[in-house]
Order: structure tokens, then C-alpha cells, then sequence
DNA sequence: ATCCTTAATGGACGATCGTCCATTAAGGAT
DNA sequence: ATCCTTAATGGACGATCGTCCATTAAGGAT
């Protein structure tokens, strides 16, 4: 149809990285549209302008497409945490801050990231591939919470270690259950607020240790 | 096969109110152990024991059977809760405290129910009979909380009434932060933890309002 | 005993699913 | 200029999906 020659920019025919890019970005824009169950061979490659061979041909099959979508999603989750936490290492009651701003952000937190990971969350139980990355995302989470944590609370004595855990459980929990009340509230959702409140139960829990 | 008078005891051939249960019950067995994907109508007449056209019969279609075992799980998970927090109408903290335990418990959070509530969750946002169910039981315990704090806090100034829906908010986020605990961390999860760990966080925002 | 309503059956049906491969052609190597 | 590797195409394929209806039979009404 069309050969370099023809072409005015310089844009290869073919790409392959560009191909791959393409659908794994159609599988995150599908899940979070139009849900998991409509996110078909058919409507992937309609969403990426490519033939229906390409997802056998660079993925192997619809599964593990669906997984490198997965695996995508949880990489750009903690790329962006880490680049909004930069700076923060030397003082944990900010760094705590910050993981918390950075989690309720509008580039980690959006309409869009919050239904593909809840659609992700439904089906971890039953797909281990996609269970796997949702996991990472959540240990990483977890552990620059403990850190900062075992740092700003100095844990001497066993009760400390403990105050530690807890404290680490209830703000993933905390937020956890923010990122749910933005998928089910939009419109009512305050970034702000969530935020604040979030700070507020931990400045509760270690008094002193968060001064406004 | 088998009529009235050979058969010993006295069930039915027919009972339609049993085969309507036994297909909600096949649906939200399948859903918590092969997730929402493997649900087919072949897999639901398999569990249930009947025949295929009986979906078809009796709810009208696949989808208005998924909407009735979603109408179902909802109305037994605030059964179960207003069972559990009988009699604690007059005492806020403790009533508080009652919907946390309640939440919490064997009988309503467990991982059939873990699995179930986090696949409709995860296809709410484009099935619209399901978002209405899952919505419902949100709100309820939403009311539950904000009712009870409203009268343990007596709020006056407009400030009052912030704080009144912030710690609303942060408790519902606390608890959903919980199942999702359980859902990913069933094996490492205790119950006792999770509730202690929110009504510390309760007691902590709210000083001298949760008697030990 | 007969009739009538309706619960229950199970297979036929068209629609879609994801996989896979024969074929074409791009584009670097020689 | 020719060859060779491999990206890309798109349709054929069997498998499975959910719907629906002709048929059977349960069981109350008469």
C-alpha cells in the first residue's frame, strides 16, 4: 500500500516494539472502559490497529498479553512512586507523607488506574500471572511503608516491633480502602481530603511524630 | 424416573424456590472459587444439579441471575451485620466497635466472601445491576457508621460535623483496607489484629470516646 | 378420571471466543 | 541485485458461549 519512499516522516512499517506497546496500552484502556470481560482478542487488536496474529505472534496468546499488561501497570505504579518520594530518604515522617500524596496523586490515582486495578484485583484470585504482579505493587507499597516506619518509630522493645506492623497495616489498609472509594464515588472523591485523613489517623496513632 | 410414591421422603420433583437457590447458591460458589470468568451457564447447571434451560426459566437470562446472587450476598452480609450489632442501639462507642467486630468476622468476612465481594467489585463499574447491589451494601454500613459517630461525637460546629464524616470516611476505609488484607493475605491474616488495629486507629482520632 | 397450568428438560442454534498457520512483504545482509 | 530472516496479515478452525423453544411431565383443580 504504502513503502518508505512514499512516506513523508520516517516512521518504520515495521515495529515491533511499537506493536507491543500498542497492545498492551489497548488491554489497559479496554480493562478500564469497558471491563475484563469485553477486553476480547477482537477488541484489542480494534483498539490497537493491528491484525489478529500480532498478539499470538509477540505475546504467545491472550494471557500472557494480559499479564504483561498487568506487569506494565504495576511497573509504572512504583516508577512514579519512586519519582514523587525522591528526596525524601533522610526523613520519614515525610517520606511517609509523601508515599501517602504520591498514592492519592492524580498520576497514580485516577479514574482510569483505579478500575483496571480493581477489574486486576477481581480476577488475582483466579489468575496467577496477573496475581503475581498485583502482588509486587503491593509488597513494594508495603515495605517503603514499614521502612519508614521502623525508622521514624525507633522499635526497641518486642511492643514497638508491633506498634510497627500495626501502623503499617492500617495506613495500606487506609489507603487501600481510599483508592476503593474513589472507584466507587468519583464525583464525591477530594484527593485533599483523602489525604488529610489518611495523615491524620497516623499523626493520631504516633503522636508527635508527624508536626503539621 | 422416580415418582411421588416410590420416593421415601416427601420432597418435591418440583420446587422452583429450591432450584432458584441452588442456582444463586452454584453462581456465588463459582464466582469465590473459579472466579467470575469460569461462571458460565454451563458451570452454574453443573453445580446447581439442574437442567439448562432452568436459567433461562426462572431469572430470565444469565445476567439477571448474576444481579439476583449479587441482590442475595448484599442482603445476607446486612442480616448478618444487624444481627451482630442488636442491642447496641444506645451506646455509640460500643456500637462502633460492634459493626468493626461484626465487619470483620468469621461469618461475614472469610474467603468465600473475600473472593465473591472482590470480583463483583471488579466488574461493578460496567455491570450496572451488580454496581447497584454492591452499592447498597456500601451504603448501609456507610449510615451504620456515620449515625453512630454523629452521636458519639455531638457535633455542633461545622468543624464537629467535618470530623464527624472524616473519621466516617477513614473507618470505611479502614475496614475495606481489611478485605483486601484477607483477600491477598489469607494465610498471614488474623482476624483479632485487624480489629484491634482499627479500633486503635478509632480511639487514637477520637481521644477518650473508646473506653478500654 | 380428566383437564389444565406451569415447572422442568435438553438439545439446536447462531454468535462469538482465542488459536494458529499459510501467505505476504519489509528490510537488513551479502 | 539477490537472498534470508522475521514482522505482519487475516481468515479458517474447533471450542465454547448464552438463548430459546418444542417437548415432557408434575401435580393441583374439576
Amino acid at each position: 500500500m504504502q513503502n518508505r519512499a512514499e512516506r513523508a516522516d520516517a516512521t518504520p512499517l515495521r515495529d515491533p516494539e511499537r506493536n507491543r506497546a500498542r497492545l498492551i496500552e489497548a488491554v489497559l484502556d479496554s480493562i478500564a472502559e469497558d471491563g475484563i470481560a469485553e477486553t476480547t482478542v477482537s477488541r484489542i487488536i480494534e483498539r490497537a490497529g493491528v491484525s489478529r496474529g500480532m498478539i499470538h505472534l509477540h505475546f504467545g496468546g491472550k494471557d500472557k498479553l494480559l499479564a504483561a499488561a498487568a506487569a506494565e501497570f504495576s511497573a509504572r505504579y512504583y516508577a512514579e512512586m519512586d519519582r514523587q518520594i525522591a528526596g525524601t530518604r533522610n526523613d520519614p515522617a515525610a517520606r511517609i507523607a509523601a508515599v501517602v500524596r504520591a498514592d492519592l496523586s492524580e498520576r497514580i490515582l485516577n479514574e482510569r488506574s483505579a478500575a483496571i486495578w480493581h477489574a486486576f484485583r477481581g480476577v488475582a484470585r483466579t489468575n496467577a500471572a496477573i496475581a503475581r504482579y498485583s502482588d509486587t505493587r503491593d509488597a513494594r507499597l508495603r515495605s517503603m511503608i514499614y521502612e519508614a516506619f521502623s525508622v521514624l518509630l525507633v522499635p526497641e522493645t518486642a511492643a514497638d516491633r508491633a506498634m510497627v506492623d500495626d501502623v503499617t497495616l492500617g495506613a495500606m489498609a487506609l489507603l487501600e480502602g481510599m483508592w476503593t472509594d474513589f472507584l466507587t464515588h468519583p464525583t464525591s472523591f477530594s484527593r485533599d481530603t483523602s489525604v488529610r485523613i489518611v495523615m491524620r489517623f497516623l499523626a493520631a496513632i504516633c503522636p508527635g511524630k508527624f508536626p503539621d
